[in-house]
DNA sequence: ATGTTC
């Protein structure tokens, strides 16, 4: 889009004016070549978002924001209860806490090196990938109930990982204010044998190995060095957080009339957070928080198993899991008071800096590790949370590397055989159960996730530390 | 993203 449209903030801080029945600016954070590429449409929904009830200081989109439902992938947005704010299903969007989170393994390239196909088919013997993949678990309504309630936490005590996750995992692994009772036998049905799956499309697990350090003080206490190894699980509610999100889309477009609420567009269905369906919502999507905190947990055991089998001597403790699709209560200052913000972020991770008190004990004097995932077979990065971030953006940065191309586009351009060999050539080994959706996750059908990251860093947003590459993918 | 169009 064009950057004369905006008032320049700094390099990487555009803002539009509010006008009409914007309540608030939006903030496009982007260097000026990403600006220039991004879609139209996330200049219009970021401002459709500031339109809305109770919004507070500005609707906000990140350097890899694109099109979303109603909101942009890649938007946040913060609202005050007590000023008739909202809560929007799609301002969370459909694979509710969809994140990444990374384990270290304790061992260098090295040792991979020599036995990486074993690897890689252990790996995707265990691992169950693809679309309407099920697992070994299989949870009865009871079960299900408790692990909406519980979260990792849930998954601990059933024997999947270890009680030092926990503290490794936002919100400790477990979202409080949970309501089981609000997710749907439909939604529940989905889930049942869907615990420990990874899904399909961008969700992946990959080995990987640290490639560069930006930050040698943050990426001590964070355990990272150059030519160590790392596993990271990208994935999140599966079925169960899809179906959440299909029916209060629904029920809350029904609903907006009768809340008062008037959207310039359908897709941005809200309700008052202090309303019935508001809270039901809540409840439903902190379940689902849960489902996917689980989900990783389960992954994490499935893949320490593997790990115990082809190289016992790793050892695979938990850097973090950070979530990207939430809406989570939080207390930013707002001109200089507290206030407590329901924030949502869809497509954008939390970034809490030094000091901030949900941090683990190791971890606060530096602040919280950001994991961004590149595409497949491209390089991620680990980021850390600033201090200045509160004030630009709620403490939210970037999520990946988002889609330069449509998923039929990306099929007629690329073969999935094509690319698995081409990849294998550079020392990147994939396993998918399906070729197509190779071709679809081609890295060419994605925008650079480098030159999202370096604005992310360049804005304050978070900082960078590390950049890791992969070795092996497990492709959904 | 998704029992890939209830």
């Amino acid at each position: 889009m064009d950057p004369n449209r905006f008032t320049k903030l700094s390099d990487t801080a555009w803002q539009l004016e509010p006008t009409g029945k914007m309540r608030v600016p939006a903030i496009l954070y982007a260097s000026e070549a990403l600006l220039r590429e991004m879609d139209d449409k996330v200049a219009e929904q970021a401002t459709n978002v500031a339109t809305l009830p109770g919004i507070v200081q500005a609707s906000y989109a990140m350097p890899d924001a694109h099109w979303g439902y109603g909101f942009p992938i890649g938007g946040v947005a913060a609202f005050d209860a007590d000023a008739g704010g909202v809560v929007s299903a799609g301002g969370v969007g459909f694979d509710v806490s969809c994140g990444v989170r990374t384990l270290h393994t304790g061992l260098t390239r090295e040792a991979i090196e020599k036995i990486k196909p074993a690897l890689a088919d252990a790996l995707f013997e265990s691992i169950p990938a693809g679309l309407g993949s099920t697992g070994y678990i299989h949870l009865r309504d009871h079960q299900m109930t408790e692990m909406l309630a519980g979260g990792a936490v849930w998954a601990v005590q059933q024997g999947y990982g270890e009680a030092a996750d926990l503290e490794r995992i936002e919100e400790h692994g477990r979202m409080a204010g949970a309501d089981p009772h609000a997710v749907s036998e439909q939604a529940r049905k989905r889930q049942r044998n869907e615990m420990g799956t990874l899904g399909s499309g961008n969700h992946y697990l990959e080995v990987q190995h640290v490639t560069e350090i930006y930050d040698p003080a943050v990426a001590k206490v964070f355990g990272l060095a150059v030519g160590q190894v790392v596993v990271s699980i990208h994935c999140g509610s599966r079925g169960l957080g899809h179906q959440i999100g299909t029916e209060f889309l629904r029920e809350m477009a029904v609903a907006a009339n009768r809340h008062g609420i008037e959207l310039p567009d359908r897709e941005l269905a809200c309700a008052p957070i202090r309303s019935e369906l508001g809270e039901r919502y809540l409840g439903a999507m902190r379940s689902a928080i849960n489902c996917a905190l689980a989900n990783r947990q389960i992954l994490t055991h499935l893949t320490r198993r593997v790990f115990a089998k082809v190289l016992p001597e790793a050892r695979l403790d938990l850097l973090y899991d950070v979530s990207h699709n939430t809406c989570k209560v939080e207390t930013h200052s707002i001109d200089g008071s507290p206030r407590q913000l329901y924030v949502h972020r869809k497509g954008a991770t939390r970034a809490f800096g030094p000091g901030h008190p949900d941090l683990p004990d190791a971890l606060r004097p530096v602040g919280q590790p950001v994991l961004i995932g590149g595409s497949m077979g491209t390089a991620s990065y680990i980021l850390v949370g600033t201090n200045e971030g509160e004030r630009l953006s709620f403490n939210s940065a970037c999520h990946g590397a988002g889609r330069a191309m449509s998923r039929h586009a990306a099929t007629r351009q690329w073969r999935g055989r094509a690319l698995v060999d081409e990849l294998a050539g550079r020392g990147i080994l994939i396993r998918s159960p399906s070729l197509r959706g190779v071709a679809e996750e081609a890295p060419g059908a994605y925008k650079d996730v480098s030159e999202v990251v370096k604005a992310t860093h360049q804005a304050g947003l978070a900082r960078m530390v590390a950049r890791v590459e992969p070795l092996v993918c497990i492709k959904g």
